[in-house]
DNA sequence: TCCGGCGATTGATCTGCATCAATAGCACCT
DNA sequence: AGGTGCTATTGATGCAGATCAATCGCCGGA
């Protein structure tokens, strides 16, 4: 069973009617706005595994993610990587508000973003206190993310990092509804490995253990997930 | 050798001479303003060990740090912690502005914060859009050091754990005036443990070896750090 | 149809850190 | 001085997950 990745969107004509519009900044917006800051923006699309900025380049863009997924990572020296998170419809790009990216993103499948630069953005959200609040609501929710998952990495066992990603992922995608019956996992085990600071043996060996135990089906490019038992595996909330 | 932990400020008369006005949200305020959100804020003092404010309690405060070192940390249900970080002066806490606290806070040593109550700091910040944009700034700087640390937590050593840690936090001091020649470490081995994902027979081990090694000499309640060689150990930065 | 490449799975072995256990250092009290 | 409690250190042993290695399934191209 070969399942598909989170489904392409048609290139939307005006912000209107965009389907990352309520999770996205512009939220915040009313109609007028939303036909100033379309101005200012420009539509971009990148294939499968093409970097949209790398953590060397100097930011001079924010992103809006428009559909599709991507992987937000950051690397060591000697190559070593950890995944700091994946980005989805309406996450924004370029929180830190920092000189140079904080980390690089990669797409995971097809990806479309809306890109503003920096300056007409920020020239644009300047006095826009709607628009400030929205961000800081935004990077709030995604510090508290962030937050939770220094607990899966410093303090929960491999089977828990792995049950809780699950849930986690789940939940994420019905925030934007996206959920359902299949879980879709559009990155690759190596993906969930450095995300959960995990070997990619590990990964793969938890997810054969949690089918043996009816914790979760497994198909191409997903899972189904028994949450209640899965939440019993995580560890717990918190 | 007694190393005194960040020293005890002096109640301050007025935010205008206040030491932390310029790393805290302050920064952002005039002089008519700064008086004004005064009248809105309590000056809190906690004895060492004291609860802020604990996870499970409803939000109804914003603080932000003057004097001393807190921890700010997550439990699971079985009572394994993780400490997401350390705040210190400057600092301001409930940036997540959910309804519940993301995580607790306690302080280490004694410490003094300014508390504003949720609602009418909400009804100050509302229009003043260079306030919320030192708010950005400040969840941006945050946001990046909470994925900073799971780069830490997901793939580095015991060692380079504790040469990283050693370095960001001394780097943290310089950058709110408190550097200086002896590294003070206020929090205890277990907070350090808790922070970095190890156990505190780990912690203790490695600042041995650390010193056996040169890199560091321990002291009751600091160490001095040969920075250069903590460096090396640390497995580099990014 | 065969082959090459990539991702995933599974097995065997190793090791870094956890766990279990004992002792030491120090502040504070009586 | 002796006792109590807390934190840190050090040693011995165990194990979860890393590492090394082989195999499998699947897809696309010759």
């Amino acid at each position: 069973m070969k399942i598909s990745v989170l489904g392409e969107g048609t290139h939307r004509q005006s912000c209107q009617d965009c389907a990352a519009r309520d999770f996205a900044i512009c939220a915040a917006l009313d109609n007028t706005e939303l036909r100033e800051l379309a101005q200012l923006s420009r539509h971009v699309r990148f294939e499968s595994g093409a970097t949209v900025f790398a953590q060397t380049n100097m930011a001079t863009s924010f992103f809006s993610v428009h559909e599709g997924t991507l992987r937000l990572y950051k690397l060591l020296p000697d190559s070593r990587r950890q995944i700091v998170g994946f980005a989805l419809p309406g996450d924004f790009l370029g929180l830190s508000g920092l000189p140079q990216h904080e980390f690089s993103a990669e797409a995971i499948g097809r990806v479309a973003l809306c890109q503003f630069s920096k300056e007409s953005f920020a020239t644009f959200a300047e006095n826009r206190p709607g628009l400030l609040r929205r961000i800081i609501e935004l990077a709030g929710r995604e510090l508290a993310r962030a937050q939770e998952h220094m607990v899966l990495l410093g303090r929960r066992s491999a089977e828990e990092k792995i049950a809780s990603f699950l849930i986690g992922w789940r939940d994420r995608l019905s925030g934007i509804g996206r959920g359902g019956e299949i879980l879709p996992l559009p990155m690759k085990r190596l993906d969930i490995a450095d995300h959960l600071g995990l070997t990619i043996e590990t990964v793969s060996r938890t997810f054969s253990k949690l089918e043996r135990d009816g914790v979760i089906q497994i198909f191409a490019g997903g899972v189904v997930l028994d949450v209640a038992r899965a939440e019993a595996l995580s560890g717990g909330a918190s």
